[in-house]
DNA sequence: CGTGCCGTTGAGCGTTGTCAACCAGTGTGG
DNA sequence: CCACACTGGTTGACAACGCTCAACGGCACG
């Protein structure tokens, strides 16, 4: 995850890393690192040298665009973040977020059948979307209620994604996860 | 501004472009635009045919390197945005934005004496920071009571940025504004 | 002199936060 | 094998922040 450290004692997280994830390009490019990161569960992390990423940028000018394809999706997402947690109600908070991760986790093929392991703590989702840990932990209840998730212990399964989808206003496409044919046009 | 509309009515505002930003370029790079673009007040504008960026692509790497970095700074400027809505009250949320429009805009030559043209009305504050109207309102009377702006018309005034700074935690680090040469050390 | 936009104010309500406590599961050391 | 501590989830009561609804005033524009 990327997160912060306020003066107030809040720790905003911003961003969770799945596997396949760019986490770093930034200390390359930029000359301080803004935020920290951390890890949510074991990882297995590659390190890509400053050195071979000034290379590609040099001398393979088609990976360079696809690095920077990767960091424009990353802003999508923080747009869409920015539209959760500031214009909807918890519950269609939660639901949105959990329709991200599905769908992120799907496309590199961590989910069966909808169903999938979150690694999160409520207090960590609290810091997520801006919710106290008690709010965090009623409005799962209320989802669970509503029938939209189930969980057991860490694995949430969406019975019914469609439903879920509306529920929350979420539109996949902020994710653009087309193929790269369709990306190409 | 950038801006999404929502189905429940809402358009949230999820980044201010001030003279010299960057607008459009995912249009070369994301097969669809996933976000709508807008004026807030009389715009000059360049256009860069796609063919031009192509070309900086493959031709000039340096430049490539520039608009990247570009991309990550407007990144983080959204991470703290995520931020600033998630987890600051509404009188912090509101000097932030202040904060940030004042240095972005001193960084184009577009203040005095830390005061500057706010072309923004009430209405488009609170889809930015996700309050409403009438509550952006009360907003600005508060800090304008604790004298930590003065504000005549569209002009706002900050006297002690220091304090203003100092009152929402605001740590300018994140819009990476140092001179080309301490970038890359 | 109307019309519309923007800012302002008041009253009441609802969502969410805080505080405090308790419970279940897990790992640890005696 | 059993206290013990610790973490994460759950619950209740109450307060606070921010929202909605409704109305009004100033100002620019035609």
């Amino acid at each position: 995850m990327r997160y912060k450290l306020l003066a107030n004692g809040n720790r905003p997280i911003m961003a969770y890393l799945i596997p396949g994830d760019l986490c770093d390009v930034h200390v390359s490019l930029l000359a301080q690192m803004d935020h920290s990161i951390a890890t949510l569960s074991p990882c297995r992390i590659a390190y890509i040298p400053r050195e071979r990423i000034d290379a590609i940028m040099n001398d393979h000018p088609r990976l360079a665009r696809a690095l920077w394809w990767a960091t424009l999706v990353d802003e999508a997402i923080l747009r869409e973040w920015l539209v959760n947690h500031a214009h909807r109600p918890a519950d269609q908070r939660l639901a949105h977020l959990l329709c991200e991760i599905l769908l992120r986790s799907k496309a590199v093929g961590l989910t069966d059948d909808d169903s999938f392991e979150l690694p999160i703590t409520q207090d960590e989702l609290g810091d997520t979307m801006g919710l106290s840990t008690v709010h965090v932990n009623r409005t799962i209840q209320h989802l669970r209620a509503t029938g939209l998730i189930t969980s057991q212990g860490r694995r949430v399964v969406v019975d019914d994604l469609e439903r879920l989808m509306e529920f929350c206003g979420f539109n996949p496409n902020y994710l653009h996860q087309q193929s790269e044919a369709a990306r190409r046009r």
